[in-house]
Formats: structure tokens, sequence, C-alpha cells
DNA sequence: ATGTTAACTGAACACACGTTCAGATCAATC
DNA sequence: GATTGATCTGAACGTGTGTTCAGTTAACAT
């Protein structure tokens, strides 16, 4: 009935998030237009409409796939005991996760604003709960005598922003590889949360 | 000739750019329009054109001057000759300086690319001259032996995404004073740059 | 060769945009 | 009270917006 092989759905589909995740993430969600995203797959407007239901879709498709993402990664992950080791663990896993997608990470910041608020809170939640797992590695690591930071609640929002910034700048062609970026940082978190010197 | 007390341009003038920053911080740059603007002053859209030659000035202005706010009430401070004294310093000026300006901190971040390529270069080297400065600060301290950190370029970047952060979840009704924060954050801080732990 | 249908075009829709400007308004001056 | 000029209104302008949809195209099944 329905022809398959040499479909286009299965590349015009695709080629319409990517094409979007990139006008988003250097005009802002609201300076792009349907126009501009189909001319840059090769298509018309009305085409993207085979896709998705309206562009706020669009928007919170390419979001809520990337948190979902986050989260089942870090699901899969094999995480050591020790608070530690835990602790550099998660501090290459955020790196690498977050350092190779800058454009979704940009875009997870900047266009919440322009979810519907049911959208909002679907993507808000999902924030939470990842979050939630840095502050229970830091409580951990304090608990086991580990660490000492001044407030746990609060060190997990700075470590989280600390762990983010280098989205903004590393560039994988620049000064830095990305191992060397990882180990920098490690030793930069475990001075944060006050890990005694040593090995 | 021309009217002065009680001229409503005084009154008009600062009430739009207010509107503006409210605005566009909420929105962001595109998706608000004059007519929104000029609503929340109680005013018509044409009206605003008595203030600024156009949009992309209104967001100028707000980010320029946002800048060089920033960098003229560093000059007039007194900064201690001690790396760590000045360390506390800087870390104080700058949370309280960003606190109390939530929405201009986070449309200098978001807005930065609805800026003509000029405006854009005008805005940029500003902010580089402030990156310079938390930049000199950390080499002083490696260099007097009071800081040890793994690399005093990325630290410098690393130390402005963590002191930005509280920007995006501080309230001054909240858990914390501001005096709480800055010290728990001048504790964070040391911590990061390797200040061996006393006093 | 024919029929079927997914995939797409191109034009249209109602509406909203930034900006302009002739004219109304009104506080300050003479 | 008449004049002046800064301030603002209200309508208009050309253009662009997200979205819809009847109709065309072309890859498949038969």
């Amino acid at each position: 009935m329905a022809r398959k092989t040499g479909s286009h759905s299965e590349i015009t589909g695709p080629r319409i998030k990517q094409a979007a995740l990139e006008l988003f993430a250097r005009h802002g969600f609201a300076a792009v237009t349907m126009r501009q995203i189909a001319a840059n797959v090769g298509v018309q407007a009305g085409a993207i409409y085979n896709y998705t239901s309206d562009k706020q879709a669009l928007l919170f498709d390419l979001l809520d796939g990337h948190m979902a993402d986050l989260l089942s990664k870090w699901s899969a992950e094999l995480v050591p005991v020790d608070p530690i080791a835990a602790l550099d663990h998660f501090v290459a896993f955020h790196l690498d996760f977050h350092i190779k997608r800058p454009e979704l990470v940009f875009i997870s910041y900047m266009e919440l604003r322009n979810l519907t608020e049911v959208n909002f809170k679907a993507i808000v939640e999902k924030r939470r709960i990842y979050e939630k797992i840095i502050y229970n590695l830091i409580l951990s690591g304090v608990v086991a005598g580990d660490f000492r930071v001044p407030d746990p609640k609060i060190t997990s929002l700075a470590l989280i922003a600390l762990l983010t910034g280098p989205v903004d700048w590393f560039r994988e062609d620049g000064r830095l590889t990305s191992d060397e970026l990882t180990r920098k940082y490690c030793a930069l978190t475990r001075q944060t949360l006050g890990v005694s010197a040593q090995a």
C-alpha cells in the first residue's frame, strides 16, 4: 500500500528537527520563521506540518528529547560507590554529554519561557530530577566525610553552573582536548567540594 | 521656549527603558512588540520613537549601560592588595552587583545575538575587560602562592560561571540573606582556588 | 500500465509586525 | 489670553507571520 524504501519522510523529518535546532540556537525561537526552517531543508513551509503539529511542538520535542536523553544516559552509567570516584565519574559524564550538544544545552536554558505552561512544567520536572542526582551525590560525600562544603543545596546548584560553563567556550579544536578539560574540571570540582588535597 | 517642570519626557523615557527591560527578560527581545512596551507605559507605540531611534537601540542601550555600570562601579572600589582578601572583595562585589539586576544579567547573556555586529562587538569588548579583571586577580594569587589552580584561564571563566549562577535562583525573600550567600560563596570560591584551609 | 497514496507545492488566509507622520493636546512662556 | 513647541495619538504603510489546503508529483504495489 504505502511505499517504504526511499521514502523521503525518514529523511525530511530528522532534517527539519536539525534545522530547527540550529536556527533556534543561533537566532532564538521567536526570531526563527517556519519558512527559514523549510528553506534550510530545501522544502516549502507547508511541508513541515507533515512532521509536527505546530512551531511550539518543534521546540518542545527538541527540549524534551534532550532531557530524556540526559536522564536515560545517566541511568545507563555504572557509578562507583566511593563518593570521590563517583564525583569524578559525574563530572566526566556531565562535561562529555553537554559539550557534545552545545545547541541543545543553549536552547534548554534560553527557550524555556517560550514553552506553554504544560510543556514548561514537563521540562522543569526532568531538570529537577537531574539536579537531585548531583545533590544526592554531594550529600553522600559529606556524610562519608569526603566532602566539606558550606551548604550542600547551594553547592549542588553552583556545581551545575560551574560544570555547564564550558559549553559556552569549549571548542573541540581549541587549546584543550576534551580529556584535558575533564581532568582540569575534576581537579577544580574536588577543590570546590573541599576534598582534602592528595592522590 | 520649551517647558521644563512637569515635562513628561523625564518620566516616560525611563519608564520605556524599564518596561522594555522587563519584557525582554520575560519573553525575549524578538518576542516583544513595540505595542506591548507602549502598553506597559500607558502610551501609544508611536510615542516610543520620541525616546529611541528603533527597537535595536532600545536593546543596545540597556546592555551597554549595564556593562558600563559594571565596569565603572568596579573602578570605584578599593581593592585590598592581599590576593585572598581581594578575592573575597571581588566575590562580594560580583554577587551584589549581579543579584540586584537579574533582568539585565539575563538579557546580557541571552540577547547578545540580537545585536547588530557593531553593537555586538561593543558589548563583547566590555565583557572582555571584566573577564580580564578576575583573570589578573587569580594570576596574582597564584604568583603569590596563595592560590593553587589547574589552569588560571579556565579557572577565571569557571569562576564567573560559578559566581553568576545565583542570579538564576537567588531570591531576596528566600532561605538565604544576601549576606549569607556572600559568605558561602566566599568559602566556596576559596576552595575552588585551592586556598589552604584556615582563618 | 494502472491505481494508490505519501510527500510536497504554491497560493491564500487573517493577523501582527516595526515604523512613520499629520494632526491633536496641553503645560509653559510671553 | 495668545503663542509656542514638546509630547502624544491614531491611523496608515508595506511587509512578514503561522497555518491551512486543494492540487501536483512521484514512488510504490498490483
